[in-house]
DNA sequence: ACATAATGATACTCATGTGGTATCATTAGT
DNA sequence: ACTAATGATACCACATGAGTATCATTATGT
């Protein structure tokens, strides 16, 4: 079980490399060799994040992408929030079965718990942290 | 993503049934209504549990399966490292291209510290507090 | 105008994991 | 012997994840 998927360890590497690159654009195409990923793969990432808003994109000639805000306002909880859907511990796979009081489940308390600590982890590390 | 998977699931409430039925032994054909599986499926989940230890199996007519051990002493954590193999959310997907200093990774160093907390978390639970 | 270099959108393929079924062998009670 | 139970495996179906391919659109530079 993986906390953090393929896309998020990419994106995070893009973003990191935007924000020392210190360019006003930077295209996938002088991305995908130091992050390390085929560029079409890196696009259909760059193109989410775009859309989530996390970063702008030039479209043409000499266009590419930038960080939409500073690399210290751009959390891991973002990124995991727009790349792999919100997560989510908690699908109650517990029915009535098990658990006749739903509300008061204990299973469901601790994991709802486990659930609000991992995103206050995640929502704490900054692409500045990992610059 | 789910922390739990049906596997778990269908044995804790299969052991929960165990527990509060008071037999000397339980047979797939009974649990397998109230826990709502089908039996194969159950008694596939049956064998691993007996396979590490955690329920003793009597086999022939009128056998069926009987708690190893007190139900205080069968957590959640045993039926994970069982049956969906030992929660590792550190994967770290992240290499050398981010995080120069692997051993020195924030990163991987949240993640480790997020990992041990859920395992604490699923170890305070027993089968007993289901029950 | 036109070639070129970039992103936007989308469809497709392939591998893996998960959930579930089927079958035959073995064991023990009646 | 018959029957009711588990043991062991092999198999299947579906969802998800990882990655590729293709065409459309936009802007720059000559």
């Amino acid at each position: 079980m993986k906390l953090i998927n393929r896309d998020v360890d990419y994106a995070a590497r893009a973003l990191v490399f935007m924000a020392r690159a210190n360019k006003p654009t930077v295209s996938v195409a002088l991305m995908q060799d130091p992050v390390g990923v085929a560029g079409p793969f890196l696009r259909k990432i760059m193109q989410k994040l775009h859309k989530a808003g996390i970063v702008h994109a030039v479209k043409g000639k000499g266009g590419g992408f930038a960080l939409a805000r500073n690399p210290e306002n751009i959390t891991l909880r973002q990124l995991v929030d727009v790349l792999q859907g919100r997560l989510k511990l908690n699908d109650c796979v517990f029915g009535q079965k098990i658990c006749q009081h739903h509300a008061a489940c204990i299973l469901r308390h601790k994991i709802a718990g486990m659930e609000t600590r991992l995103l206050a982890e995640i929502d704490g590390v900054t692409i500045k942290d990992l610059a």
